[in-house]
Order: C-alpha cells, then sequence, then structure tokens
DNA sequence: ACAAAATGCAATCATTTGACTGCGTAAATT
DNA sequence: AATTTACGCAGTCAAATGATTGCATTTTGT
C-alpha cells in the first residue's frame, strides 16, 4: 500500500486533498485543526496531509505536540508547467497580457 | 468499473493521459495513430482516450471508419483555475505582468 | 459480396485507493 | 506521576483503476 508512485497530479486529484491545500493556503494548520473541517475521520485526512507531504506539496513545522502544516506553493508549479501551453488556446486576457509585455519592452 | 467520479483533476493524473493531450493538442489524431505511439495495447489506449473524452477534455470528429480526436482545451481552465491563486506565491514575471498592469491603466 | 481495417464494448484480473478502527508514543496539563 | 491531547503507524476492506484479451460493428477496398 502507499506506492512511491506519487506525484503532484495524484496528489490534487482528489477533492478533499485540494480542499487541504485551500485551507492551509491561507494559514498554517495542525492536522487536528484540517481534521475538524470535514466529516471524514482524523486518520483518513491524516492520510491525505500524508500524501500531500511526501510529494512537498504541504511542509511540517513542529512545535511541541503539534504540528503545523503549511503550502509549498512552488510544487504547483508542475501543474501550471503542464497548463501553460494551452493556457494561450483560451485565456484572452492572457493574450492581452503578452500584447502589453510586447508594447513595454524596457519597462524594468 | 469506471465510475461517474470523473473529473478534469483525475484525468490529468494518468501520465499517459498528460501525454495524449499533449500529442492531440499538436493534431487532431485517430485512436490508432495515437495507440501507436505507446507500448499499451490499443484498448487500453482506447479506454484512455475514452476518459478524456468523457470529461470532455477531448472531442470526437468521425469521419467514415475513423474518429479523429482533437483538444478542448477551454476544460483544461479548470486546472488553470485552481492553480490560479498560488501562482502569485512563486511566479515572479507574473508580480511584474500585474505591476505593469497597475502601471498602464489605459492601455487599450 | 468479401476481406481487411478502425473502432468500440464486455469480461477479467492484479493493484491502488480511500475510507475505517485500533494502538502506540510524545508532549502538555493537572 | 497520571491523564489528557495531538499525533503517527499498522491493519483491514470495499471500490476504483489500469492493464489485459476476445468479440462485435461499421466502413473501406478489391
Amino acid at each position: 500500500m502507499m506506492k512511491l508512485r506519487r506525484d503532484v497530479f495524484q496528489a490534487i486529484a482528489d477533492p478533499t486533498r485540494r480542499t487541504i491545500i485551500s485551507l492551509v493556503a491561507l494559514q498554517a494548520m495542525t492536522p487536528g485543526a484540517i481534521a475538524g473541517e470535514f466529516d471524514f475521520s482524523r486518520q483518513t485526512i491524516s492520510k491525505h496531509i500524508q500524501i500531500l507531504t511526501e510529494c512537498e506539496i504541504l511542509k511540517q513545522e513542529q512545535t511541541g505536540r503539534e504540528i503545523y502544516y503549511h503550502l509549498n506553493p512552488e510544487k504547483l508549479k508542475t501543474i501550471a508547467d503542464f497548463i501553460e501551453p494551452y493556457r494561450k488556446m483560451w485565456d484572452e486576457r492572457f493574450d492581452k497580457l503578452e500584447a502589453i509585455m510586447k508594447d513595454q519592452p524596457k519597462s524594468t
């Protein structure tokens, strides 16, 4: 059980884990606090946290007996990098931004 | 088997399906042609295509006995929308673009 | 009309997933 | 020192996943 096949794409496939990400993005939270937001058992949530931690989407920070988990947003870049090439196929705003970039060649 | 839990996040969780997406992004392809790019059986690939089609990442276009599958990039926006709030936490370039946007209030 | 080609559909099977309960351990509280 | 609190780890189990093979169906080509 729990092979090392875990990657970021697999991690965000689960809706509960996506919710955990959105919670922890606002502030670091303990497993107990996170579990309190769901109807699942603490251990179930704990396992989700473990999966997110394994692929480094979450980082731990222990203080006494409490462990605070906070988001490591950089890891989500993997997803963004996958999406990026397709973005320009739909995102008009992105095209507009690109145009602005071209119009401002030496802006910095 | 194959419940209706299929969503876009689940669809892109599989590496084979991500490769299929990248292939079809370049040009519409038939299942046979797609399968030819992998070492898996044709039916295995066919099933992946089915999953991608079910959640509308791929669209069919039948011509005779051949079915061309092409990418529906809009569906990937779901993923982008999830990532977007976290993007500004890592993407320096994005911040720069935002700054430029602010500096150019009436640019269009 | 018949054979070949391009697909989809069904059945099967090992593995993974996501939920659960129970237990162990370390830190805080009394 | 004993109890409570906050965790993690191990085991279990039903369901989902991802692969397979075999067969049916429709279109194309001879």
